[in-house]
Order: structure tokens, then C-alpha cells, then sequence
DNA sequence: AGCACGCCGACT
DNA sequence: GTCGGCGTGCTC
């Protein structure tokens, strides 16, 4: 019998399957140390099969299993090869994603207990009279005991010291018992509120449940209680000895949201996110592996929990970029749902308030249907958006970075002592450094990129490599020490809003203030419990906290996201509006949204502020049409960076002409195809080329096969190639 | 990824 | 003379 394995080496030259005798008791899917070259490394058993192309005599045999079960589930063998082919990753990357990074590393350590129990030498006369004299304690320890039951030793060290236990462990009274425990994270598990489903709801679970294997996609609006209507169909599947994946964003994964969903479902939830510790993490792998936890809920990642029978899987926030790994190994979360749902026979189920464009667009094609909950639960209108003009304000004298007024109702806020919330929008966007003598601007030695200028330490820093910098005093390029800081940062707006507001407690969230996750609750909790506050943040406040006060949102400078390069950037922008705007009023009491841009009259605000998705949703879809973008075309974007400006250059045109070549014969199908030098053009010490195509979808996939497979064949060892499909930032 | 083989420079 | 630089090629 032959065993096929892949190898535990990232390397594309050893990426393929390698033939070994097999053991008698081989099982597919296990992992193994093989024998490889001079040295034993780890593989994966994949397949079994009679025989090998290979003579005998090149064959050797396959070592021992790592772990007593085998670590890969048959589902996952299957979607090794369909994540192969669709998103062309190499074999160990899908093995990697399919198993916790502790198995690999051997740091998954089981949490030892220590339990005592009485031997059947407990009642020897003999043994007792040596401990009789006036070892009081250890004829109590004994007396406690019962015979056939388990004690913590912990507990008994506490009571009784833990010289004494040892000394019964010496006599042979007692004996010790270790067992291995599985660590769950702790949640602070709140009461359950067992709400009933309004109309809406109900009809839309009772739809999902009577088809149940396909693709759905459940468009409800802010507040609709989509939760809910997740929370319904994971407990009727469960009730049917299937399980579940919740997938959310990894920035919306609060204490608040796992609270409510261990609240219901208790012990069958296992949590999958990067807060965990090692051994937690490992652990509730182990409980969804054993089947004594059923729901998984996590970020992206979590699509791979390894559960079997699934009965549902929803990816909450549909729309989410998070969803797409932009680096390897790239893949698309909802691809890798449909198929795990395809291999269930399971609904998949895709929630958001703004669905993705793709996903609407799959929706009104009939590849999805489409499920609404036009209102909200509780029936409270959405908060009223509010378009300021920033070019009139300038022309009226102001050229601070607040309205006239966004400042009137920040200090109705403070005279009412609620709260508000100030979004900045700080995608490709931070505060440089700028000579305004003669337009210097400090950039990163290593990095063709703008540094980013830091208060706190009072440095300039690279936001790609993390090199740091002194600040400048003086311009190097014309001595002129007029230099200063351009744009706006968090912390310039918290400045100057402590300027106005010197009595209010300002806080500020972005990157910086929330590296570490208690860091982030706390700030979370001082904010839950100051009235009036203000809150400044970037895209993070946008999401899954809900504070009852908070009577008004600021969207500092809504256009950033609008005019940035990328033809996803109005969704994007429309999406964050109505997420950023929905963080008012959630309560009693009424919200409001002040946004300030430039160009007021972009559509995107014009829908946004009438909350009008369709609308939004028709208008855009049109443009990406008539445009021939995504999702009526597909982009693919081929990265090479080198070291070498000349090596990366060449590459470059080599593979350029290959694609050019396959261009000329297959013209009609092609919208565009260029080769250029990267918009952000080094990257730690790495000069960046790209090649960028454009084209229609009727000979999909064969176009994409045929550029990734000239990448590959043109793979210099030197530069390295990445390819992007749709990508969203260019840098 | 590692590890060996192999072919040129500067050193006890 | 040889120790050691790292380019190239292979691993069932």
C-alpha cells in the first residue's frame, strides 16, 4: 500500500504529493514524519493507493502518526483541492489553515490536573499507625476521602498542606491521578433574553429553514435583529444534532456579542479569535474536533472549524473587506462558505445592513436568494444625516477641521451631558511631514512611502516596515525649519477638541490606543461610563458597540475613502456612512449624524443620508457596468518585487509579454493590460513592479489559469511574484 | 526549506 | 596546497 503525503515545507518545488510505503494502520488524513532526504520532517497523509509511478527501490516508508486521531477531516481533503484550483494555493498553505498553528509549532500543551484518590491499601492498620502519632492533619485528609472518587489536589493542598498529602503519597495511602483538561475561555455569559421574532423575522428564519441547502442572502437594516434571526436557526439546527459556524468580523467580536451567544447556547460555543491564548485557542479546536462544543464563531478563519454535519453557516457583515485574506495564502471567505455548504448540503447564509455589491449583484442574478428585514425591531427610525457643506465653511472664514455645526451640537451634547462620536476616515490617509518652503516631504528611506508623523515619541515612523526616524527640525532639502504637520490625525482632532471643550473627557480609539485587548475594553468601559464624553476613532468605532447615549456622529472628513483609487471605493464609502451613522440613538434617545465633505453632492452621501440601499445599490451597479468593473469584469493585478531595481524590472517585462501575447489572441476579451512601476514603488528595501489586466468574464477562468501559470513557470528565485485578484489596495 | 555537491578566491 | 564562499539542484 502507498500512502501519498505533502510535505511540511512552504516551497513550491516540494509542493506536490510524495509517495511513501504505508503502514498497515495508515489512516488518511493523519499526520506523519516522514523520511525526506537526509532529514524527518512532518506530512500529511492525503490519499491511499495501490501503487506508485515510482520503482520500489526509490520508495521509503512512512513514519509514525504525530497526534492518535488523524488531524484532517475528510471534508477537508475534498476542499484542498477545490481551494487548490480556485484560489491556487499550494497544498501545505490549505493544510496550515485546516489545522491550529499549535499542533505544528508543539506549542499546544494540554493543561494538566492533578487529582487524588484513595488506594486499596487506605484502611491498613499497619500503614496508619506510622502516621497515627499526631499527624492530625493526615488522619483528617484520610477521613475526608472517599473511596472510587477524585479529589483536585489543589483543593487538598489548600486544606490540608501539601507536605502532609505528599507524606500519604509516600505511605501508598493515596496516589496521585493527572489528567488533561481543555481550557475554555472565559466569557462573562449575561442573562439570556428570550425575545420573540417579530413577523419579519420569523417569515425570513421560516424561509431559510424550508430551503435549507443554497446560498441566502439576509439584507436587514440596522437594528433589524439579524442576530436574532441567526440565533433562531443555529438553535433549530442544533436541535437536529447538526452543527454551526457564525462568522464576524474580527473587529466586531466583542465581549458584548459572545456574551449573548453563550448566554444561549452555553458550552456549545467555541470561540476562535486572536485574543486567545495558545492553549485556549488549541483547546476549543479540540471541543468543536470532539463534538462537545457545536458552534463555532469567529473571524474568517473560523470558516474552517472542524465540525461535521453542519447544518448552517452565516458570515455576519457580509460586506466586510476582512473577509478577503489579502495575503497568503489569498482566499475569499464566502467561496470557501459556498463550499463547505455545498459539501453539508447546508444553508449559507450572508448578512449584512450593506450588502457587497458582488453579493447583491449574485442575489438579483438568482444565485442567491435574497431575504429582507426592511425594519427595525425595536421601530425607532434611523438617526437623521446631516450634509455639511466643508467648501462652504471655508468660504465663510473657517478653515478649522470642525463645522460650524458639527460645533453647535457638539455642545448641545456636552450642555445635555450624553455623548458623541467623532469618525475619521484614515484609509490611505496620515499625517505627514511637509516642508512648506519647498513642498519636502518626509518619506521612509526604505519604503517609498510618506512617514507618519507620532506625538507620542515625537517620531516619524514607516507604517510598511515600522522603521523609525527622528522628527525634523529643519528641512533637509532647503534647511528651512517652516516644517510642519500636514493633514489630521486622531490626535490632532482630540487637541483641538480639548482646546474647546476643556471640561470634557475626550478619548481617542484607533490602532495605537487598542494594541492590546484590554486596552481596548477599558477604554471601551471608561467611555461606557462618562457623561458627556467625546469619543474620537477611526474605522474600529464604526462597528458592534452599542451605547445608549451616544445622541451624535461625526464623520470628520467622509471623502478620504471617496477619492482614493480603487473602484470599490464609493461602496465603501456608502458602507461606512451607514455603519458610522447607526451608532446613534440606538436608545430612547434621538440621534443625529453631522457629515462634512467637500463634495456634497456625491451620490454616495445622497443615498447614505436617505438611507436608501437600493437605490445606492442601482446607481453604482449601472456605473460598474457601463465601466466594465466587478463585478462584470475581473481584475487581476501581478506584483514582483525584488531587491534588485533591474532584476524586478525584468521580470517584470518577461512575464508582461507572456500575458501581452495571450492578450493579442484573446482581444475582445481584454479591457486593458499594462505594466507599471507599483503606486507605493518600495517596499522594505524592495523595488515593486505590477502588471495590471482588465477583462471580461465569458473565457473566465481560463484567463486567470493561464496568468497564473506563467507566473509560476516564471518564477525567478530571486523576485518574488504575487498574484491579486480584484484587489482592493494598491500599494 | 535544508542539505549536498561543486567550482573559484585568500589564507594558516 | 585547503578552507570556505554561496550558486544549483534534489528531496518519494
Amino acid at each position: 500500500m502507498i500512502a501519498e503525503v505533502i510535505v511540511d515545507i512552504t516551497n513550491d518545488q516540494v509542493d506536490k504529493v510524495f509517495d511513501y510505503i504505508a503502514r498497515p494502520d495508515t489512516i488518511v488524513g493523519e499526520r506523519v514524519t516522514v523520511p525526506f532526504g537526509k532529514r524527518f520532517i512532518e506530512g500529511y497523509v492525503l490519499r491511499h493507493k495501490e501503487k506508485s509511478q515510482l520503482p520500489d527501490n526509490l520508495l521509503k516508508p512512512l513514519g509514525q502518526p504525530k497526534d492518535d486521531y488523524p488531524v484532517l477531516l475528510p471534508e477537508f481533503l475534498a476542499l484542498n483541492e477545490e481551494m487548490r484550483e480556485l484560489f491556487h494555493l499550494r497544498n501545505v498553505d490549505c493544510m496550515r489553515l485546516f489545522i491550529p498553528t499549535q499542533l505544528r509549532s508543539g506549542k499546544a500543551k494540554p493543561l494538566y490536573v492533578n487529582f487524588i484518590e484513595l488506594t486499596e491499601k487506605f484502611d491498613d492498620r499497619e500503614l496508619l499507625e506510622n502516621t497515627r502519632k499526631n499527624a492530625t492533619k493526615q488522619i483528617d485528609l484520610i477521613k475526608t476521602l472517599r473511596p472510587d472518587n477524585l479529589y483536585a489536589r489543589t483543593d487538598l493542598n489548600k486544606r490540608f498542606g501539601s507536605a502532609n498529602v505528599n507524606k500519604l503519597l509516600d505511605l501508598g495511602v493515596i496516589r496521585q491521578v493527572t489528567t488533561t483538561k481543555l481550557r475554555a475561555p472565559k466569557v462573562n455569559a449575561k442573562q439570556d433574553k428570550k425575545v420573540t421574532l417579530t413577523a419579519e423575522q420569523e417569515k425570513v428564519v421560516n424561509a431559510i429553514l424550508a430551503k435549507r441547502e443554497g446560498e441566502h442572502l439576509l439584507f436587514g437594516v440596522t437594528g433589524s435583529g439579524k442576530t436574532e434571526v441567526y440565533m433562531h436557526i443555529i438553535s433549530k439546527v442544533l436541535g437536529e444534532g447538526k452543527t454551526a459556524i457564525l462568522l464576524v468580523p474580527e473587529i466586531s467580536l466583542t465581549p458584548q456579542v459572545l456574551s449573548t451567544f453563550t448566554a444561549r447556547f452555553g458550552d456549545n460555543v467555541a470561540i476562535l479569535h486572536s485574543g486567545l491564548s495558545d492553549g485556549e485557542r488549541f483547546d476549543e479546536w479540540q471541543r468543536l474536533r470532539t463534538g462537545q462544543a457545536k458552534i463555532a464563531i469567529g473571524a474568517r478563519s473560523a470558516i474552517f472549524a472542524p465540525l461535521t454535519n453542519l447544518g448552517a453557516i452565516i458570515l455576519d457583515e457580509e460586506h466586510d473587506p476582512s473577509y478577503k485574506a489579502e495575503s497568503n495564502p489569498r482566499f475569499i471567505t464566502h467561496d470557501v462558505a459556498r463550499l463547505r455548504g455545498k459539501f453539508n448540503k447546508c444553508p449559507v447564509i450572508f448578512g449584512s445592513a450593506t450588502p457587497s455589491l458582488e453579493s447583491f449583484h449574485r442575489a438579483k442574478q438568482g444565485k442567491t436568494e435574497l431575504h429582507l428585514l426592511p425594519n427595525r425591531a425595536n421601530a425607532k427610525p434611523m438617526p437623521n444625516i446631516e450634509i455639511v457643506n466643508m467648501c462652504d465653511e471655508v468660504r465663510m472664514g473657517n478653515s478649522g477641521i470642525f463645522s460650524g455645526r458639527l460645533l453647535d451640537e457638539l455642545e448641545n451634547v456636552v450642555r445635555e451631558k450624553n455623548q458623541a462620536m467623532l469618525f475619521i476616515n484614515r484609509r490611505g490617509f496620515s499625517s505627514y511631514m511637509i516642508c512648506r518652503e519647498c513642498g519636502y516631504v518626509a518619506k521612509c528611506e526604505d519604503c517609498d512611502v510618506s512617514l507618519v508623523y507620532h506625538k507620542e515619541d515625537n517620531q516619524l515612523k514607516c507604517h510598511y516596515c515600522n522603521r523609525r526616524y527622528k522628527a525634523l527640525t529643519n528641512c533637509p532639502s532647503c534647511g528651512s525649519s517652516y516644517i510642519r504637520m500636514g493633514a489630521m490625525g486622531t490626535q490632532k482632532v482630540v487637541e483641538e477638541l480639548q482646546e474647546r471643550f476643556p471640561n470634557v473627557k475626550i478619548l481617542r480609539m484607533d490602532f495605537d490606543t487598542t494594541k492590546n485587548k484590554n486596552s481596548l475594553n477599558e477604554l471601551l468601559e471608561t467611555f461606557g461610563n462618562t457623561k458627556p464624553c467625546i469619543l474620537v476613532g477611526t474605522q474600529m468605532i464604526a462597528k458592534g458597540h452599542d451605547f445608549p447615549s451616544v445622541t451624535l456622529v461625526g464623520i470628520m472628513n467622509a471623502d478620504m475613502s471617496l477619492h482614493f483609487s480603487d473602484f470599490r471605493s464609493t461602496e465603501r464609502t456608502y458602507q461606512l456612512i451607514t455603519q458610522v451613522a447607526g451608532r446613534a440613538g440606538r436608545a430612547e434617545k434621538e440621534g443625529k449624524v453631522i457629515l462634512q465633505t467637500y463634495t456634497p453632492k456625491h451620490y454616495a452621501y445622497r443615498f447614505a443620508s436617505n438611507y436608501d440601499y437600493l437605490g445606492f445599490y442601482g446607481k453604482e451597479i449601472n456605473l460598474r457596468e457601463v465601466a466594465n468593473f466587478p463585478p462584470f469584469s475581473k481584475i487581476v493585478r501581478v506584483l514582483i518585487t525584488a531587491e534588485n531595481k533591474d532584476e524586478a524590472r525584468a521580470t517584470t517585462s518577461r512575464i508582461y509579454s507572456k500575458i501581452q501575447d495571450y492578450f493579442k489572441q484573446n482581444r475582445e476579451q481584454f479591457l486593458y493590460c499594462e505594466a507599471m512601476a507599483s503606486p507605493v514603488s518600495r517596499i522594505e528595501k524592495k523595488y515593486r513592479f505590477q502588471i495590471l489586466c482588465r477583462f471580461l468574464l465569458d473565457t473566465e477562468p481560463e484567463i486567470t489559469n493561464f496568468i497564473y501559470k506563467t507566473v509560476t513557470e516564471d518564477k525567478h528565485p530571486k523576485s518574488l511574484v504575487f498574484v491579486e485578484i480584484n484587489p482592493s489596495n494598491m500599494s
